[in-house]
DNA sequence: GTAGGGCTAAACAGCC
DNA sequence: GGGCTGTTTAGCCCTA
């Protein structure tokens, strides 16, 4: 197959890859992907995709701030990936430190899909001294009352849940485990939860198994299509009580904001089989670095309004051959489609299975669940919550 | 002033 | 019968 290094014009609302263009993506600044091997179930090898320094892929150039490289990404990451196991991803440990390639914990769905793998967490590491300064200042304390609404907390709760459906009381010690205000507060607030589950569209309802002798009641579920409304709500929220140095507030998000995760790694089922990548990259690229040691530089990039403002997207070669395992995967027939956010230092890439065709709503639907992940996840230590 | 969202409280019914 | 779950109604507060 051949390879697309060269960034295509924004074109319309169709994202079709192998020729992928994503303009006026001010605020999902998705980087470059570039053609991976064939989608897995389970998360690439950190030694995969993105290599800015092969030539013959796809070069990012959206800059992020060089902290994304310090910022440990406060949710769940995947575990470290092995190296090198697949000779088609150029191993990264050539590039850099391995830890500058992780992926967080979440694999969700999209669309009416629910949980297809969830990911073990790992220990998040720690921010560093500077942002843990600049993050705790505007937490609240234990304490306090969380800033998000009900939906919010059922959302993240069944999000962060491994089957992304949870029992009422699941929610409820999801929410007193992650929020310990909720802890000593009124037994009302359970109340309103349930309140909320019943009310809200955002939420469905599924009822258990007769063969499910677990507990009372129901799973509840969010509703796919009220999905990216949830995580805009969450979106708003952490932004309106963190404005400074959050990645939430940041459009950089993706990009590994200053306290945004260092790696994005998400799946995202839809209709594929052939993996490939595709790297999305600013209009206006900076130079190369030309050795291994300027990629793992820590001196921020600035990211100017423009570059925010215009992003585009590349597609980068696919490699044809399909392992067996590949060809073996479960979902290579199921009509699903595996995503994988990755991000390497200041770049993000986003791999998915070749012929995907993507429209811009999807592409941002697709950030907000990189939002999402950290809304569910790591925003829950920069929400105060989680101890 | 109004509408909408969110929260809280309460009542009720069904299930285990 | 008690506790939990799920639904519904009502009122209040806040914000756009």
């Amino acid at each position: 197959m051949d390879t697309n290094n060269e960034a295509l014009p924004v074109a319309a609302s169709t994202l079709h890859s192998p020729h992928i263009v994503c303009e006026a993506l001010a605020a999902h600044p998705l980087l470059p992907v570039q053609p991976l091997s064939p989608p897995t179930s389970s998360p690439l090898p950190a030694s995969s995709p993105l290599s800015p320094l092969t030539p013959s892929h796809a070069i990012p150039f959206c800059p992020a701030s060089a902290q994304a490289t310090q910022c440990a990404p406060s949710t769940a990451a995947c575990p470290p990936p092995s190296q090198g196991l697949d000779p088609h991803y150029p191993s990264l440990t050539a590039l850099g430190d391995q830890d500058d390639l992780t992926c967080l914990s979440w694999l969700h769905q999209r669309g009416d899909l629910l949980t297809l793998l969830p990911l073990p967490r790992t220990t998040p590491q720690p921010l560093p001294v500077q942002q843990d300064s600049s993050h705790s200042s505007h937490l609240p304390s234990s304490s306090s009352k969380p800033p998000y609404s009900f939906s919010s907390l059922i959302f993240m709760a069944i999000e962060d849940s491994a089957e992304k459906r949870l029992p009422v009381k699941g929610i409820y010690d999801w929410i007193v485990k992650n929020f310990p205000y909720y802890r000593a507060a009124p037994g009302g607030w359970r109340n309103s939860v349930r309140h909320n589950l019943s009310l809200s569209k955002s939420f469905r309802r599924i009822h258990r198994e007769k063969g499910q002798k677990v507990g009372k009641g129901s799973l509840w579920c969010v509703c796919p299509e009220y999905r990216p409304a949830l995580l805009e709500v969450l979106r708003k929220t952490h932004h309106c009580h963190n404005t400074n140095n959050s990645f939430y507030s940041s459009p950089l998000l993706l990009e590994g904001g200053d306290c945004g995760p260092v790696v994005v790694c998400d799946t995202v089922e839809i209709s594929d089989s052939l993996s490939q990548t595709l790297l999305l990259s600013s209009p206006s690229p900076p130079a190369l670095p030309s050795d291994n040691s300027s990629l793992s530089s820590d001196a921020p990039i600035p990211l100017t309004t423009d570059q925010e403002e215009l992003v585009t997207m590349e597609t980068i070669e696919l490699h044809e051959e399909i392992s067996e395992e590949a060809e073996k995967d479960p979902l290579t027939d199921s009509g699903y489609v595996e995503f994988h956010y990755y991000q390497y230092h200041q770049y993000q890439y986003l791999v998915l299975p070749g012929e995907t065709e993507l429209d811009l709503e999807t592409v941002e639907i697709l950030q907000l669940d990189a939002e999402a992940q950290e809304a569910a996840g790591s925003l829950l230590d920069l929400a105060g919550g989680g101890h």
